[in-house]
RNA sequence: GGGAGCUUAGCUCAGCUGGUUCAGAGCAUCUGCCUUACAAGCAGAGGGUCACUGGUUCGAACCCAGUAGCUCCCA
């Protein structure tokens, strides 16, 4: 077999990838194993793979595919989902391309453009997922619009609407003006900006010329203000009780109000109170039961009610009507300012409060037993500290605002009659009946439905009930089977949008929560620290990156960095780092393959001692590496298998047992010493597969002509068996024996291939000569022998209590050698000392546990008898 | 303004119950090697006042308090 010696994954990725979907392998279906179920966070049906699905997705193969391994029954469900906005402003985007205007649209029209949209481009991040290896079970693809799921929503909207959980109010929303539509509050993000604060003067009602200056950033507001609110302790203000204001331009006269709220310190203590657009203005409205004059139109355009600057702008208002008040000598002075302003997620439309007419889900009550699990650890955090974060959100939390201003959702089944009479339920024909018990008169056709849709979340939240059809079939075989589910995969940022929701419904509706454990995975951000965004443009496309490095060394790379609920400052550099390890692989396959096995050979004690090692160290390697898993500590698991593969298997194992060179030829290997390493290899492979699944099982094939169906995503997860510490430790030994003989050589420049004699003097205790055959054959040695007395004219290193000798033809430069000694006396005589400090501090002595004191005794013993032998060597060099 | 968290080598991070030579890993750097698996490699080396200041303790990277800087969440 001619292998060649880099390798390329672009032969081997789409050929598994298809067999394994050939071959069902990720095909879960109920049975009588232990079942393993992560549901896919749906990615948006507008997205396109960026570097935080990649990092969240395969963590999500990674667990899937060690699951699998271990004999469960392992079930990965795909899907997207609809995302309202996002999907609604792509396609208005496309028809005004095609010169349509969405309002020219009846809305069947306008949904049928948006569903050949989404059959068009909503499944390419899922093929996109395809490249990177993930192992969903594609038959249960699911879409949050598709109809049992839809039908979920709204019978939940329904089921809630009836136990009193969902009501209809005017509420102050986040209003974005581009989108057209109330987004929540967790859709707004609060950006610091530079602002300007501008002073204007009121007039005082029946003043000849007393005036109360206020502070505003929003000067377009002016023309809704409906009061002045000063401090009731400010005696700045305390003459103004009972006075009234005139506003600028329109002239209204509005009363001064006095509350806690206002602050002293900021601008002149005085606030303009514009109910309509500001939040704390509204509750204060509320409060002082003041009008309201709503001046901003949805499009973000002055309304009629403004009276001036109708259909401009609201952004150009402020301009102009900073102009205006200065003619009129009422601006009195522009300060700069920062603050933060709310800017809409989806369209980074600055968010205008608007008030509207809204659905909200009642919090209170329903979360509490999310809240509750969470805290007591039925439902568990990873990180924890996400857990803190989470409490303090649960316990503040807001009603939920849920419709919103589009069509691209599940329409809000709550129906309306010509005399103001609301019916929530399925049908037009069930709301006839419904409404008919108020209004005896009602024709089908005076009926309406509720023209705005649900929020996404709404939808998501139900998610891993809804894909196994546990609203439809709640006592079917798969809701039963696969819930509650076992791991979520998925980042901070949608803690509270996602995950607290789901386990709302989760209890609302299952009455268990949907998932064990939630692993929160970092932001990926760039080497600025800024997170990646298509906007910015600082994301590398992760397809062109698996092309570039494979999919194994793009998995290998983002798993490197990547420690639970971290962010993750991303480098190419851990990508090829990733493809480095996977031609390394590909290599230590290279040389086994091409070793010629002899049967007759004998096993030699080197080859023996050599296995001996690797397997206490298998052993113990992957205890270390099951430990991170159920750690979830990913990164760790992984650099703990780099760290086994590349040094103890690849840097050590292989260069024991290689047959050597003769005459231009290996020497064959013998055939127990080849098996086994074949086999260790392959225990290897698995422990790599759900990190690395291509080039795994890609060697795994050709190891040997295997049957179509044993594949290695398939193989049973290697067994971990306590691993013999005596070897390791002696073998610890052992290493640093060799490497101070390389060490040597390379201090005093003698080549590799020049053979050395090599001497040891055991001070104490036994020799460890077991492994004398590894030694000189990775030190390249002509002989090793043991001595009773030290070697004359010879270089010299201890290790624990051994002293080694090598003799040398040439001359010794005695005053290198001398300080070298020296050096290391040096530091063995202040290891003494603080040791014996410690020894001879009686509160030490007292108090610190006996094992801990007798240690440090044998440290002191073990110094001494050390810093003896070094003297003499010393001596010796005279 | 309220809350949470972080600060350890040039970079990214481990460091679990305070106690072993505990100051670590990977990458990067430096030196020498194209040694018949791999230069995408091999062998070796150098890097740190554990943010700062105090305290508790026989003993602190670790516990406590304060200070500085950074990040996130909420308003």
């Amino acid at each position: 077999m001619d292998i060649p010696k880099t390798y390329d994954p672009k032969l081997t990725e789409d050929k598994w990838y298809s067999h394994w979907l050939k071959q069902k392998f990720f095909k879960s279906m109920p049975d009588e194993r232990e079942p393993y179920t992560i549901v896919i966070p749906p990615p948006n049906v507008t997205g396109v793979l960026h570097m935080g699905h990649m990092l969240n997705n395969t963590i999500q193969d990674v667990l899937i595919r060690r699951a699998r391994m271990q004999g469960k029954n392992a079930c990965w469900v795909p899907g997207t989902d609809h995302a309202s906005i996002a999907t609604e402003a792509k396609v208005v985007a496309l028809l005004k391309e095609k010169g349509i205007k969405k309002t020219d649209l009846s809305r069947e029209e306008f949904l049928k453009h948006a569903w050949e949209w989404k059959d068009k481009y909503g499944g390419i991040i899922l093929k996109q997922l395809e490249k990177l290896g993930a192992s969903c079970d594609w038959d249960r693809t699911r879409f949050t619009m598709e109809d049992n799921l839809s039908e979920a929503v709204i019978d939940v909207f329904i089921d809630l609407y009836n136990k009193g959980q969902i009501y209809r109010g005017v509420r102050m929303v986040n209003w974005d003006p581009q989108g057209l539509t109330a987004v929540s509050d967790e859709e707004v993000i609060h950006k610091e900006v530079n602002s300007k604060l501008y002073y204007v003067k009121y007039k005082i009602e029946g003043s000849a010329d007393e005036w109360v200056t206020i502070a505003t950033t929003r000067p377009e507001t002016i023309l809704g203000d409906t009061a002045i609110c000063v401090h009731p302790e400010d005696e700045r203000y305390k003459h103004l009780k009972g006075k009234r204001v005139i506003i600028p331009m329109v002239n209204r006269s509005v009363p001064i109000i006095f509350d806690t709220y206002i602050d002293l310190e900021f601008g002149t203590g005085a606030l303009k109170v514009t109910p309509a657009h500001d939040i704390n203005d509204y509750n204060l409205g509320v409060k002082h039961k003041l009008e309201v004059v709503d001046t901003i139109a949805p499009d973000g355009k002055m309304s009629a009610a403004a009276q001036f600057y109708i259909g401009e702008d609201r952004f150009a208002v402020r301009k102009k009507i900073a102009k205006d008040l200065e003619e009129m000598g009422q601006l009195v002075k522009v300060e700069d300012i920062k603050n933060k302003v709310g800017y809409s997620e989806r369209t980074d439309a600055v968010i205008e409060p608007k008030l509207s007419m809204q659905w909200f889900l009642k919090m209170e009550n329903i979360s509490k037993p999310a809240l509750e699990n969470v805290l007591n650890g039925e439902i568990k955090l990873i990180p924890e500290k996400f857990v803190n974060t989470y409490k303090h959100w649960m316990e503040n939390v807001h009603d939920w605002c849920i419709s919103r201003q589009l069509w691209w959702g599940q329409q809000i089944p709550a129906w309306y009659d010509n005399k103001g009479n609301t019916v929530v339920c399925k049908t037009k024909e069930e709301a006839l009946e419904k409404l008919k018990a108020n209004n005896a008169a009602i024709k089908i056709e005076d009926i309406k439905q509720d023209e705005d849709v649900l929020d996404t979340w709404f939808s998501s939240w139900l998610w891993p009930i809804s894909v196994f059809d546990g609203f439809k079939n709640p006592d079917g075989a798969d809701i039963n089977y696969y819930y509650p589910t076992n791991d979520l995969v998925t980042a901070p940022e949608i803690l509270f949008f996602w995950v607290a929701r789901m386990i709302i419904a989760g209890y609302e509706y299952r009455g268990a929560k949907p998932f064990n454990n939630v692993y929160l995975t970092g932001i990926v951000r760039d080497k600025l620290g800024r997170k990646m965004s298509k906007s910015l443009g600082n994301s590398p496309d992760p397809i062109e990156l698996m092309e570039k490095y494979g999919a194994d060394g793009v998995r290998v790379g983002m798993l490197l960095c990547s420690p639970a609920g971290n962010d993750l400052p991303f480098d190419e550099g851990t990508c090829e780092q990733g493809r480095n390890f996977s031609n390394k692989i590909w290599n230590a396959f290279r040389l086994m393959n091409g070793w010629e096995v002899d049967a007759s050979l004998k096993q030699a004690d080197t080859n023996r001692m050599a296995i001996e090692w690797f397997d206490a160290k298998l052993n113990e390697q992957l205890m270390a590496i099951n430990d991170c898993y159920s750690k979830y500590r990913m990164s760790e698991a992984l650099m703990t298998t780099y760290k086994m593969v590349w040094d103890d298997f690849c840097a050590w194992y292989l260069e024991m047992i290689k047959p050597e060179f003769v005459d231009g030829k290996s020497l064959p290997i013998d055939k127990a010493t080849y098996d086994t390493t074949i086999a260790f290899f392959e225990k290897i492979l698995k422990i790599l597969h759900p990190f690395m699944p291509f080039i795994t099982e890609e060697i795994w094939h050709l190891i040997q002509e295997r049957n179509e169906k044993d594949c290695i995503i398939v193989a049973h997860w290697p067994e971990s068996k306590v691993a013999d510490m005596v070897i390791l430790k002696d073998f610890d030994f052992v290493m640093e024996v060799i490497t101070s003989v390389r060490n040597l050589r390379k201090q005093k420049n003698i080549s590799p291939k020049e053979q050395l004699q090599l001497f040891e003097k055991v001070n104490q205790g036994k020799p460890i000569n077991a492994y004398d055959g590894i030694i000189s054959k990775l030190c390249n040695l002509s002989s090793f022998d043991y001595v009773t007395a030290k070697v004359e004219n010879a270089f010299s290193f201890n290790v624990e209590h051994a002293e080694f000798y090598i003799p040398v033809t040439q001359n010794i430069d005695m005053v290198a050698e001398r300080e070298r000694l020296t050096k290391d006396l040096d530091y063995n005589k202040g290891f003494l000392k603080s040791v014996q400090i410690k020894l001879s501090n009686e509160n030490f002595v007292a108090k610190a546990k006996p094992e801990l004191i007798a240690n440090e005794r044998k440290k002191e013993t073990d110094a001494l008898a050390k810093i003896k032998a070094i003297e003499e060597q010393i001596a010796g060099l005279n």
